[in-house]
DNA sequence: TTAGAGTAACTGACCGGTCAGTCAGTTACT
DNA sequence: AGTAACTGACTGACCGGTCAGTTACTCTAA
């Protein structure tokens, strides 16, 4: 029994007690994979419970209900990285464009290629099933992310920047692109299909978002035709 | 009896023989509805026969199992609307900006307004769990669309009208602000969230992919700064 | 230091409701 | 009378949720 605990080194306090904090966020981040899988109403407790090391009963330790652990993974997740753009954007220094770049990669790099990706197939998926999580999520996160890229592009516009177009529409509209994107990974590209480059496809994103599809308008008359 | 027939109508043939060729589709467009309403796990076949006005047994006359409707379902749907968009392009006289935009507008009037804007909502959700249909998919509709998406600006870039860009990257950067609008609609719009509309979506996203967010950069710098 | 009582964390067999799939029987048409 | 189309009660597997029992740890007292 000791000589174990001194096998396993010096943090012999690991087991139970310990296990007891860590629990919760390890039977969400299993229920996160699993739901984003498969769904919420094909994914099995028992599954859920075996990835995180458990057995069903010992879940319902930490959970009510099925419903209340989809409940936990959607709140759990995001609001931190959205405070974490939030400051980026309050303290930049530098041209809008680059802003822009900035927060869509810090997007990529925090949650589009992490589990937390999965959160948007999950959120579309079951929204219609759960419309007062759908609700909440909408509030805490959508429109908040909405609200940090109209700042970034009524910024921009402030600045002489950008042109001035309707922030709300071209908000949605620019992040599109970046949602889809991780939501690919999680449906098609997880089944072997195709598997764009994320950096190349961030790139042209950007580019276009940027200049569009047209040759500069103006010097295009002066060349030729 | 007969009277039922005659204060109907004309059409007294509508009963069992006639509508044994149309349950098929019945059938499916009722399960379309609430695949993507509910997901195909949470749907029940007793609520779909009944929304086609049939009883369960009679699904069963018509389909193996709920897996073959689900394959039905994404099967029947969208290959020849690809065919017309095939056909607009190929016989299409004018800019090449003109016929992006025809075809995005044919998109959402064919597909992302009607019920089979569905499909996309639904083909991410269940793609994981139904390998061999998204694979199909892939091929039948995604790959064939993009390729027409890449054709249009292909002729773009040939006439010199669009700047040369990684031809595969912009056609799925271009096309996701479309699919996203179809995917909300039947997501979190459909829980009294948001409603955008829907033109106006479209039009931004048009001016955007075309002109991009800067000002025009060559005549920035001889105006001021 | 250690026996052994007490307890927090966990387990997994079990229960009951739900639903995909079946089929003997019914209905409506020829 | 014959038959194609349809019905809906039924069954068995599955899975969310429960709980009596087990394990691993702590604390106390001799």
């Amino acid at each position: 029994m000791s000589s174990v605990e001194i096998a396993l080194g010096t943090t012999p306090e690991i087991s139970r007690q310990r296990r007891k904090e860590a629990r919760p966020a390890e039977l969400t981040a299993a229920a996160l994979e699993l739901f984003v899988e498969k769904g919420f109403a094909a994914t099995r407790l028992d599954d859920v419970a075996a990835r995180a090391g458990v057995s069903k009963g010992t879940l319902y330790l930490y959970f009510d209900s099925k419903e209340a652990l989809f409940k936990a993974v959607i709140l759990e997740g995001v609001v931190p990285v959205l405070d974490a753009a939030d400051s980026v954007l309050q303290n930049f220094e530098g041209s809008s464009a680059e802003l822009m770049q900035q927060l869509m990669e810090l997007w990529w790099r925090l949650i589009g290629s992490t589990p937390l990706g999965g959160l948007p197939k999950l959120m579309i998926s079951e929204a219609r099933n759960f419309p007062k999580v759908a609700a909440y999520y909408h509030d805490a996160v959508i429109s908040r992310g909405r609200d940090l890229v109209k700042r970034v592009l009524q910024r921009g516009v402030d600045s002489g920047e950008f042109r001035a177009l309707p922030l709300d529409l071209a908000a949605d509209v620019l992040f599109a692109p970046m949602l889809m994107l991780a939501i690919w990974r999680h449906s098609l590209d997880a089944c072997g299909v195709v598997a764009r480059d994320p950096d190349d496809y961030i790139k042209t994103h950007f580019d276009l978002a940027l200049h569009g599809l047209l040759r500069d308008e103006a010097d295009m008359p002066q060349r030729k035709k």
